[in-house]
DNA sequence: ATAATATATGTGTAAATACAAATATAAATA
DNA sequence: TATTTATATTTGTATTTACACATATATTAT
């Protein structure tokens, strides 16, 4: 893999993360699974809002999804997600006790 | 640290990172500090762009400085950063394998 | 002190994008 | 089939921002 192409899709990759409402919809999807109406309270987003988000977070393969019956499950794509997240955290809360 | 604020710097921290020329910038810096001069060659950056971007960089704390004679150096200010790119990449060419 | 070199700082602008509003689609149920 | 519920899509717009250009500052050398 070229060197051009990593640095985008890291690029990209950090773009789809810095979104506040998408950050805070990948956060609520960390340990469970939720459908669309679920995370839109839970984010206190509209609906148009949350399914326009997610199908940018899907499209960069952020977070998949499966459908049963009337609701569609979102959940994170994949741990390496979780793992730089769960680090971030650290990161951040780390510099708060300096 | 109330959520808020974590997912605020949260955000701001993955924004900092998802620009392609600051991300250029951190990627050049991950192994060894360079001066100004020295980033702005091998990111095919004008100077200015780049000063702006360190700026920018500095003020989230991603980098730091240390000024030798008339040259600034820059390096990454804290390992966390590098583990969290370190794991990006891996994470981009994992993708890459399925 | 003046010139040369390295880096920083305004200012203006074009491009990117989050999301509201309206509308469409898909599944379940009556 | 018609209605309801859950989710997706399209369009328009206000806001953000990367960076070019011009200029300023700081250090060293002559």
């Amino acid at each position: 893999m070229e060197d051009v192409k990593l640095q985008k899709e890291m690029s990209n990759f950090y773009k789809l993360l810095s979104d506040y409402s998408r950050l805070k919809i990948i956060l609520s999807l960390l340990d469970t699974e939720k459908c669309v109406g679920d995370i839109e309270k839970e984010v206190g987003m509209s609906q148009t809002a949350v399914s326009y988000q997610l199908k940018i977070l899907k499209s960069g393969h952020l977070v998949k999804f499966r459908r049963e019956g009337k609701n569609i499950f979102y959940s994170i794509d994949d741990s390496h997600v979780t793992d730089i997240v769960k680090i971030t955290i650290e990161h951040i809360k780390h510099q708060h006790e300096c």
